[in-house]
DNA sequence: TCTTTGATTGACTAATCACTCCACAAAGTA
DNA sequence: TACTTTGTGGAGTGATTAGTCAATCAAAGA
């Protein structure tokens, strides 16, 4: 047991080091040594965890977007109407970003870029059922807007992104309710009906 | 002249072959003897007319967001209303992103990327001015609702992004007018007041 | 024709990097 | 204890890369 956890200590150490390094240098700019360095192992520890430092970026990417995925969607389906719905994934997401900068920025920078293995990506694109499903859902009661789901949802993803983008430069107003709440009815306005 | 023109087309084959590259295969993995292949000149002249692959980026990436802004806002001043202002801004934008796709999925991938300098960021932002006083007359006139005009460029130019990646995704829409102008509508509803 | 200037080349270099290898340590198992 | 498995370290290796350099080449003026 104890072994074990310094296992996943190390394993774990080289992940953060690693989201660390690339966020600030970018991936190819990060040498190996440098994570190892960072998290403080040998070079060699780093490779008996991950074989590759290509599969290193294909964990760190998954496991980031599966507690994105777990930690914005808690509580979710409890909520009864739309709106309520709506709201609560919205203040997750960008909660979630603004608490895990370093996660968010990762899966910016990285989600959109040819180094991501297109394996990866499939299996972390299962998810989307569960946003395509919230929208039909409130399409069919005429709570949202009536245009294509997928376009729905690329347009609301992107309009979150920048929110929370926009609070990364302004830090100032991360705390202030009635700035979030300002920022939620707008894209509340934006997506339902009249 | 002629010599002259000869000098552009290299340079500009250099900057052609660098952007295709960069795009497939990221910054890092893209050897400076692979662009200069791609461009049919030899390794050596890539560094006569770049001295360092960094320069040939910010180059490459200066004189694209150059182009975005002067194509994207031709015309803009002389339309009468705010919200034609904004339809023509919005529609230059989205052709500008079909007609070039490489050209904005290069901005879109290193525009947040660590690889870009500090300082032709700076060069390039200047250009927000133009979009923060449209929106600032845009609220004077009390046609676009009353947020922060800082805030309401981030949603908005993600939200146009958002429209853009779609249209990628989603080509057999790319030249239906009807979808576009569906897509317009969502947009100055949800920045317009009512 | 001679000279100058700048473009062009590609072999070369010094540095860097992903990854291997092997010795050793620690822990578990009998 | 003896044997096995698993973790850990870090020097070493072969491949790759940004950038250099000395040598040509082409054009244009005098």
């Amino acid at each position: 047991m104890i072994s074990q956890s310094k296992i996943e200590d190390k394993r774990s150490r080289i992940l953060l080091a690693a989201r660390r390094l690339f966020v600030n240098q970018g991936f190819h700019s990060t040498p190996t040594s440098a994570i190892a360095n960072e998290a403080g192992v040998a070079n060699g520890t780093l490779f008996h965890y991950f074989k590759t430092k290509e599969s290193l970026i294909n964990t760190l990417y998954k496991e980031t977007k599966e507690n994105f995925f777990s930690i914005t969607t808690a509580g979710v389906e409890e909520e009864k109407t739309i709106k309520r719905k709506v709201r609560l994934l919205w203040y997750n997401t960008v909660k979630w970003a603004l608490n895990r900068p370093m996660d968010f920025l990762f899966i910016q920078q990285f989600s959109n870029s040819p180094f991501i293995s297109k394996l990866t990506q499939d299996e972390v694109s299962e998810h989307f059922e569960f946003y395509y499903n919230l929208i039909d859902i409130g399409k069919e009661k005429e709570t949202l807007k009536d245009i294509p789901t997928d376009l729905m949802y690329h347009l609301t993803t992107y309009q979150i992104y920048g929110v929370i983008n926009y609070l990364f430069q302004h830090s100032e107003f991360q705390k202030n309710t009635e700035y979030l709440s300002m920022a939620f009815d707008f894209y509340w306005d934006s997506i339902s009906k009249k």
